[in-house]
DNA sequence: AGTGCTGGTCTCTTTTTGAGACTATCACCC
DNA sequence: GGGTGATAGTCTCAAAAAGAGACCAGCACT
């Protein structure tokens, strides 16, 4: 665990003279990760990688999602090679989407953060409870 | 690795179950993962992962950060239970930014994702640009 | 001919983000 | 004793992103 804090370092400096000589795009975090920071994406590559999904499924399995943003979100992951979309020209035509490998391997560091997710969710709102029932108390 | 797909199928339905009872909150993913979705949320974190910093360091280190999104990022880490702000009263008074050990648990998660964006980086470039460059000349 | 299914797009409104001017306090310098 | 610079923010305005939901087009079924 020490170890790659050593790693961090070094890339952090990465990031930071990346960043700092003005190309964004140059830093794999900002680029890359904010890729994934849709409100939904996270839920729809774990949705994809259980198995392939139809756009009128994928609506189904994230409610809360819009239909415009669903579009959208599905798009970008497509653009960047995480998602697979294959249209079947049935009638009426269907289209399905699937992770491609790049997704899948991507899902896999991805899972990470949300099983640490799952497993602490409890905790997050814990800590947000405290935090703002301290912040409408402050006079200590 | 089959075993966590295994995992992840009844996982996916728990999320669906939640967000499809109108709760957004009480789906894991969309109510943790949806507060470090912030544009730095993750620069932020790796760097306070690395050491300690003060407002003006994080703002010098992340530079294309406005001032406004920076404090707000960090108030809503710090919501969150990830990070500790702490005021020294110097002149002029000075503010220490650091992980909470649920933010450190939490940055272990996230570092496979950060990891993984690094190798990565050239790969969804080049999905990216294939997938642009198709767009532009869709006539098979 | 009307209804429903498919996978979307279009418009309008609200929310989020970004850029950057402005605040307040105190040490230092002249 | 007044201007300058450092600290860590806040405030306002403009632009971008996201959400809600109406609308679209093609075809089967009735």
């Amino acid at each position: 665990m020490d170890s790659s804090l050593v790693k961090l370092r070094s890339r952090l400096e990465v990031y930071k003279a990346m960043t700092d000589g003005g190309n964004i795009a140059d830093c794999p975090v900002r680029d890359v990760i904010q890729g994934l920071n849709g409100k939904s994406s996270s839920l729809l590559t774990a949705a994809l990688a259980e198995q392939p999904y139809r756009f009128g499924e994928l609506r189904r399995l994230v409610p809360d999602i819009s239909q415009r943003m669903l579009t959208q979100t599905l798009y970008d992951l497509q653009r960047d090679g995480y998602v697979h979309r294959e249209v079947f020209p049935t009638k009426p035509p269907s289209v399905e989407y699937s992770l491609t490998e790049l997704g899948r391997s991507m899902f896999d560091a991805l899972q990470h953060l949300l099983q640490w997710a799952e497993n602490n969710h409890d905790a997050v709102r814990e800590a947000r409870a405290g935090f703002d029932a301290a912040g409408l108390n402050p006079g200590g």
